[in-house]
DNA sequence: AAATAAGCTTAAACTAGGTTAAGTCCGACG
DNA sequence: CGTCGGACTTAACCTAGTTTAAGCTTATTT
């Protein structure tokens, strides 16, 4: 069990401290998670800020009519949480569920609110991450009133090239806001 | 000049020691904005954060078509600023303007960092704020994907009751990624 | 190895939303 | 005081995206 993964990540925005890595021991939980297992369920208040170190997971709601939208994929070296969720502890309106079988790396509230009070970098780090995220999240509500669904497409392919490969285009399609019937009509008026 | 308003609003997070409030004296500089002024330009960084005091502002982007497409409003007691552009000095993609006469107290990017150095506190709110911020846009992607223009637009009026009163129908469908002359047909089915 | 589920595609009929164009009703400004 | 441009509406026609349903292929489970 290495926490060493989230240490990388965090050093990648400013250098810790001996004393710094140690406070992070003891704190940050690892586990196992299998293809489809879920993480966060509808209902439930998130409980712990997500790392992932190996896999892939989707956060996605559910409709009145009973259809998934995926709001976000994340993969290594990236967070999933419901935030809102998570620091209100109110019940989620999401869930969080794993596409590929996956090691994470897990905080819960209290242990986080107790590192960013002893390691005070860390309410750097996370705004900074927050600020990156969403930026990506503008561009995105950017892309959904100004473009057509070819168009948001062919950019997900662009920044996503290594996810689109490990999706199913369902899932591409439902992150996209179309139906994966239409998904296919755009794929082969591309390739011709 | 005044920066009450900016001092109240970061103590609605976690109160500052006077020697702190004496810090941001002389980092903040008040403007008056008129209607239709851009603070923010397609192809110049963004130099701000901006506070506003009074007023509404929006930011919109224009496509090649020459279209302008709505991302966000903001108005007293909120911040507006291209987050991205600001802090990689890239030029922005995006325009922002005052769509009534307004106040703001802004603050540019030397400042702010120098800010964030001394207050560290300051890094913990503006974390708060931005992870605010992002549930927010968060719920809009969310709603874009899986919401007719319909139920968008109720939730618009729900979510910004007040807003919707100071704003003209054109700017709202801009925002909703509609045309003016849908949301004329989703009014009319509405009141009826 | 069989069974079953999940994913991808095609196509026809349909609906949400866009386009074009014309007309009305202001408020701003000379 | 007139007129000019911006904001709102209506309506006819058009297109992007959905629905339903079927058939095919590839994984996953037993």
């Amino acid at each position: 069990m290495s926490i060493q993964p989230l240490i990388a990540h965090f050093e990648s925005y400013i250098p810790l401290k001996e004393s710094e890595k140690q406070l992070l021991d003891g704190r940050v939980t690892q586990r196992q998670i299998k293809r489809k297992q879920a993480i966060l369920q509808e209902g439930f208040p998130c409980r712990h800020y997500t790392f992932i170190v190996e896999g892939c997971f989707r956060m996605y709601a559910i409709d009145k009519k009973g259809t998934e939208h995926n709001l976000q994929f994340s993969a290594e070296q990236d967070w999933i949480a419901d935030i809102g969720s998570f620091h209100a502890g109110r019940p989620s309106a999401l869930f969080i569920e794993a596409i590929e079988p996956a090691v994470v790396l897990q905080i819960e509230k209290q242990d986080l609110y107790f590192l960013y009070t002893n390691i005070p970098k860390l309410d750097r780090i996370f705004k900074v991450i927050v600020e990156n995220k969403y930026v990506e999240l503008q561009n995105r509500v950017l892309q959904s009133i100004s473009s057509t669904a070819q168009e948001r497409y062919l950019t997900f392919l662009d920044q996503y090239p290594k996810l689109a490969l490990r999706l199913p285009n369902t899932q591409i399609a439902s992150y996209l806001g179309i139906t994966p019937e239409f998904l296919s009509k755009i794929r082969k008026d591309i390739a011709s």
